[in-house]
This record gives C-alpha cells, structure tokens and sequence, in this order.
DNA sequence: AAAATAGCCTACCAAGACGATAGACTATTT
DNA sequence: AAATAGTCTATCGTCTTGGTAGGCTATTTT
C-alpha cells in the first residue's frame, strides 16, 4: 500500500502539474485545495525538491513549482522516493535490493513470481509521468 | 513490501507443500529447517489454519499438514491473508475496498493507473498457488 | 533599513505496526 | 499417568507513520 503521504506527494504534484509554468504555488494553496496538513506538506514538497523534482522561491511571490514538465517525472521515481520500494522482496528490488538470507535465488520459486510482479508493476510506473495524473 | 511474517508464511508453507500427503509436519522441525523463529511460526501457522489453509494434529505424532493440495492455495489468498491489501490504494481494492475522500474516483488519474497496477499484479497472484513455489 | 512574506530546518510526539517471546492450557496418544 | 504437541492470551521493545511546533533564513516590498 502507498502510504499516505505518498498520496499527499502525489496530490500535491498533480496540482503543481495543472499549474505547470504558471509561476510559484504557495504550500498554504496546495494544502488547502488538497486538504493536505499544512506542516506535513512542507516535509513532503521540501523532499521533493531536494530530490530535484521540484524547485522553490522564497519571499513575497515565493511558493513551489515543477522543475521539468510533468511527462518528464515518472511514477516510479515519485514511489521510490516517497514510499519506498515497488517490489515486494527486497530479493527482487533493483533500487533496494538485498540479498535473501538462507535462500538461494536461483532456485526459489517465491523470488521468480516476485519477479514477475515486479516487472508487470514497474512496466507501468516506469511509462506513465505526472501527466497522468491529470484527467 | 511483503512484511516478514508473509515471508515466514510462504517459506513454510513451501516446505509444506513438498510434504503434502505425507503426514503432520512438527512446527519446531518447520522452524528448523526454515529458520523460522519458533513461537512466531506458531502464530503464522495457526492463523493460516483458521482460515482453512492448513489443518493440524495434536499430541504425538502430530503436527500441521496443508488441508488441500498445493495446487488448490492462492498465492493471492495467502498474501491476503498475512500480508493484507495487493492493491496499491485502498480506493482500488478488492478485498479491502475504501472510498476516497477529497477526490473523485471517476476523474482520478491515480486511480486509473493504480488500477492498472493492481489488474497487473492479480493476473499473476491469482493464478499461481504453492505449487509453484516449489522448484 | 525595516517589515513582511514564505520557504527551511530541527525537534518532537502519539499511536500503531512489526517482529518476537513467555507461559500456561488443552487435546491426543502411548 | 506421562509425554507430546498444538492453542491461547498477553506482553514487549523498536521502528514507522502521520502530524505538530517553533524558530531561522532568504527574498521582496515599502
């Protein structure tokens, strides 16, 4: 499951999406539009940033915007970033793999169907942008 | 991420599955093997018998046998089960279906990719059952 | 320069989930 | 009766999640 702040970031970007070259957002406009907690918004859009998804501009007339055009940022980078990882096993992760203890991966039947599931989820995410978001 | 527990579940019934029609299996030789801790498997292994997966003996001889053919067990079923929800959101889940709040299913382009998550990844959980943890 | 604006940073907190353990109880078999 | 082996209830420490508070810093306007 997304956590919920995965579904604030993505409220969030698909708002600053349709408002996409229209100058700065200010946090209080999302939050309140969204109905998101105004503190916790911050957190989320400054780790956005921080992870150059989004940018900002401080003082009067400041706010937040996207950093590159919505069909640019990808899914599964916002899901990654946000929420974590998209596979089920960390054994089948590609960004947080890990290997499985008293296990081998060769022979284990669990890590080839999570392998599946990872690929049919990841082709997905990995082909749809925050451009998708809006409808 | 599937949590421990499901990874415990299906390590055992793995082991299980193998030992179908060959009478109970003790939980301690289940935890040895799988190294498993053992009062956590106790727990695992019950919950799975409640819900009609596994079925046990009691006193010598005894033991947890898997209550229908690996084949008969859906790898949906069982994550389930441990694990909860497959769906990414709530609002596009089968089994533990909520209602968005602030946002409208029809025009909800998070919805719609979701969905395609979840119609992903249940055409894989929902046909493949413990037979096919077996290598 | 001062005041106002608005994002940035650090810290904290309550509630719940997660992984695990303890111990007593009950049913079955020998 | 004794041994075996699952069942039940309760507890526990740690981490994550969702959210809050308050001060700091950069920018703009007056």
């Amino acid at each position: 499951m997304l956590s919920k702040k995965s579904q604030y970031a993505f409220k969030a970007l698909a708002y600053l999406a349709i408002k996409y070259n229209q100058g700065p957002v200010l946090i209080s406009e999302i939050a309140k539009k969204k109905k998101i907690p105004l503190k916790f918004l911050e957190n989320i859009l400054l780790e956005l940033k921080k992870a150059g998804i989004l940018d900002s501009k401080k003082g009067k007339g400041g706010g937040y915007f996207l950093n590159k055009s919505p069909e640019k940022v990808k899914m599964a980078t916002v899901i990654r970033l946000i929420n974590g990882p998209i596979a089920m096993l960390p054994c089948v992760s590609l960004y947080f793999y890990e290997r499985c203890k008293n296990c081998d991966e060769k022979h284990c039947g669990l890590h080839d169907m999570m392998l599946e599931v990872r690929d049919a989820t990841l082709n997905i995410v990995e082909n749809r942008t925050l451009k998708d978001l809006i409808v």
